[in-house]
RNA sequence: GGUGAUGUAGCCAAGUGGUAAGGCAAGGGUCUGCAAAACCCUCAUGCACCAGUUCAAAUCUGGUCAUCACCUCCA
């Protein structure tokens, strides 16, 4: 398999460190807030490509963490009027909430950074037992980006230039407790009122960047395979993850980076201050869940998307296709009397289309059009196929979809006897020709909730759409 | 200023040298008592624009235009 590594910019070819097993880390949420749609674009696709290694057979250790210690918690939580730590749980649960939605396994661990401390001191303690730390003189504890060498390879920035930027405002304020206006904060003095816990270098809390760095380190081991994020992550976060991860264990942190472009709305940035902010949960509310995951999956991970309502629309519509051709699928498997087996050349066909476009830096577009194709040969040969290739044909469905993971919100309706007394009913009137009767039949049917619709194998009910 | 991305049909979107996948929408047809679903056909002599390289370019090179993102706590 190949992927796209930030690192060189160039797909490589995946291998992991122990054959057969992946270890990824994907930046997870600071659970402040609903999680808008953007968010959902890293935790789905991601996910993906999680399914798609267990698909291949192989183990995959997943490490998400959950940020629950942060400025905006804490602004956030004063503005809510409650303490810092019920704010966190309450939308960590609403998270997990819309991931479920979503379709997304939970992942092998989801750590807390406050349930991480120690672990985070001791990587602080690490950094700057090897020189690469220091404490200010009030009790922050600063990382000397320039002493590491390697820095900016990831995001491919110099410091020279960084530090020449255009919004160098926010470190000339802390000038006088940096060495340098690079460094950045790995571990901060605590503020009146706020959350902290005890360090050697006085009561504080941890930096942004290195819960991530002591989170991985526990729950992954020192080199990671992937570790994953939004695009918007590669600098500062991702960047000065390498930095504190690789000087204080000495090795590389993670072979492989993968970053996923941003959804836009009407073409720009989604922010509060523009109106165009949308949570998971209010679109879920709208279309459902299952729409949402099929449009991140519908563009390519590395480009950006772009949300409209009309948009969403059309991803259920396609979705319909796919729930109806299972359906079909069910339907004919009961109903079998054919003896043609060519589907099953199909679904191999299918298979090996879809996996070359996995293969291929999880190409999810291609992989859809993989399985199109193979619906319209079941839509085509559904009724002249045997029931041994139907039954086939349906566990292949049912892998491909697996993967993306969009069609699990479809259901077997369960048919009521009142209904299906109605039906039979239908057919004795369709048998005598009173197509009268058996449209007022149906009428009836369809205010119960229900649609028959007729196929050459008889009468199929299912819920109305 | 530095770095990077994008521009393909009415809409979305794949395709990185060999003559434009797939989905949505639209129109026509087949099937059906009528429907529904399904299937078939139609829907870009052309891939922002201009040059160039090549037997061959959406794809490579140079330039132009447009849009977007990152550059110290936004996925």
């Amino acid at each position: 398999m190949q992927i796209f590594n930030t690192l060189s910019r160039k797909k490589e070819e995946l291998r992991p460190i122990k054959e057969g097993e992946y270890r990824i880390y994907v930046c997870g949420p600071t659970v402040y807030n609903y999680i808008h749609i953007g968010n959902a674009r890293p935790v789905i696709v991601f996910d993906t490509l999680r399914r798609y290694l267990e698909y291949k057979g192989n183990k995959v250790l997943y490490v998400s963490n959950i940020t629950d210690i942060d400025d905006k918690l804490i602004k956030r939580a004063a503005e809510e009027n409650t303490d810092m730590q019920s704010l966190a749980r309450k939308y960590e649960a609403e998270y997990f909430k819309d991931t479920e939605g979503l379709g997304v396994k939970k992942a092998t661990v989801h750590p807390r950074a406050t349930e991480h401390i120690d672990e985070i001191l001791s990587i602080v303690k690490d950094i700057i037992d090897k020189g690469y730390g220091y404490v200010a003189r009030n009790g922050d504890v600063y990382f000397r980006a320039k002493k590491f060498k390697e820095y900016g390879k990831l995001s491919h920035l110099v410091l020279e230039d960084l530090v020449s930027g255009n919004r160098s405002l926010r470190s000339e304020m802390d000038a006088d407790l940096k060495e340098d206006s690079a460094d950045f904060a790995v571990w901060k003095s605590a503020k009146a009122g706020e959350p902290y816990w005890e360090s050697p270098y006085g009561n504080g809390r941890p930096g942004w960047h290195i819960e991530c760095s002591a989170m991985a380190r526990k729950h992954l081991g020192k080199t990671i395979d992937i570790h994953a994020g939004g695009e918007d992550l590669i600098f500062p976060h991702h960047e000065n993850e390498i930095a504190q991860s690789e000087c204080a264990n000495g090795c590389t942190f993670a072979n492989y980076w993968m970053h996923n472009a941003f959804l836009n709305v009407d073409n720009q940035k989604m922010s509060k201050s523009k109106n165009n902010f949308f949570t998971v949960r209010e679109l879920a509310e709208h279309y459902g869940y299952e729409p949402i995951r099929y449009f991140m999956l519908s563009g390519h991970y590395r480009s950006p998307i772009n949300y409209t309502a009309e948009l969403i629309e059309s991803c259920k519509s396609a979705l319909e296709r796919l729930y109806t051709c299972r359906d079909n699928l069910d339907f004919a498997i009961e109903n079998a009397s054919g003896a043609d087996t060519s589907l099953l050349d199909d679904a191999k066909k299918a298979k090996e289309k879809f996996c070359a476009a996995m293969d291929d830096d999880l190409n999810t577009v291609e992989a859809l059009a993989a399985i199109f194709d193979y619906v319209r040969e079941i839509n085509t040969k559904a009724q002249s196929s045997s029931k041994e290739t139907l039954v086939a044909a349906a566990k292949m469905f049912d892998e491909l979809t697996g993967v993306l993971n969009i069609v699990s919100s479809r259901k077997k309706d369960e048919i009521p006897a009142e209904v299906t007394d109605l039906v039979a009913q239908r057919a004795e009137a369709k048998k005598a020709k009173n197509w009268a009767l058996a449209d007022e039949i149906r009428n009836k049917i369809t205010e119960l909730g229900y649609t028959v619709e007729d196929t050459t194998q008889g009468a199929k009910v299912s819920k109305n759409k």
